[in-house]
DNA sequence: CTTGACCCTGTAGTTGCTACAGGGAGCATA
DNA sequence: TATGCTCCCTGTAGCAACTACAGGGTCAAG
């Protein structure tokens, strides 16, 4: 049993956070002493561990919590876990296209400066609609 | 002069976003109808299609609004606005660094998966602490 | 004169935390 | 016993950048 401040150190994760997870169902209402403190024991401490990978890995809390349902159901197959991992992956292949693309963009923009008077630096030319 | 709706299909911007816009001092408050509607001329139109060439470029809105200032002062040269630029480049390279990793994570885990009941699914292994 | 598309203000929701404010608990030291 | 000090408690509000109502008003067409 560890309390909350220890619970954080051991998942690098701040206090407010861990009590945001319960707030929001992620971490079910520990118990508590006397002094009304929580105490954590090595299953929340497992549990707070998978959240903070999985986050860590990019997935949001709805499919964190997908993912800990479909665990605590211990359902037959894993297929709807692989969905979960394939749609992320395919989410974050998405956004490296993305900013890829706007890399490109950018880098154009900024080597076409040449310094000197603003008014006519080509990033607010390229910013700027109607080009003339 | 054109209303908001018609501002925002020249944007491509909700309309919603707009006031929000000038609730946050990006854009000055338009001039009104006797109706109360607002109504906006050339000059808005260029200032928000910056706005929204800047914000689909990444750029925060903050810095947005240096860009702006920076334009609208004719400050003498346009060394900010090239260190703006710059940063945003920086941190668009991190991101996409990031989700490199990321990627290559996500897709070890995934590879790794060879279905079947989710005890031993390797996703959910590989997302779990104390591997055994 | 009614219908429908548009506009108005103001407020609250989204995601995933983070930061107080204003108190209580528990332990060590003087 | 008193005084610190660190930790913990609840509840609320803030961040970015919108988005989505609710509950109304305006305006042109038919
Ligand atoms: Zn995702
Ligand atoms: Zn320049
Ligand atoms: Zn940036
Ligand atoms: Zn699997």
């Amino acid at each position: 049993m560890r309390s909350i401040g220890a619970l954080g150190k051991a998942t690098n994760t701040k206090v407010e956070t861990i009590r945001y997870y319960e707030r929001i169902g992620l971490l079910a209402p520990p118990q508590r002493t006397d002094g009304n403190y929580r105490t954590y024991d090595d299953e929340a401490l497992a549990r707070l561990s998978f959240i903070r990978r999985s986050r860590d890995l990019g997935f949001s809390l709805d499919q964190v919590r997908a993912l800990l349902s479909l665990t605590d159901q211990g359902t037959q197959d894993c297929k709807t876990v692989d969905r979960i991992a394939r749609d992320h992956m395919a989410e974050i292949e998405r956004k490296i296209a993305d900013l890829i693309a706007l890399r490109h963009e950018l880098s154009t923009m900024i080597e076409s400066c040449g310094g000197g008077n603003i008014s006519e630096c080509r990033i607010i030319e390229a910013l700027s609609p109607f080009d003339n």
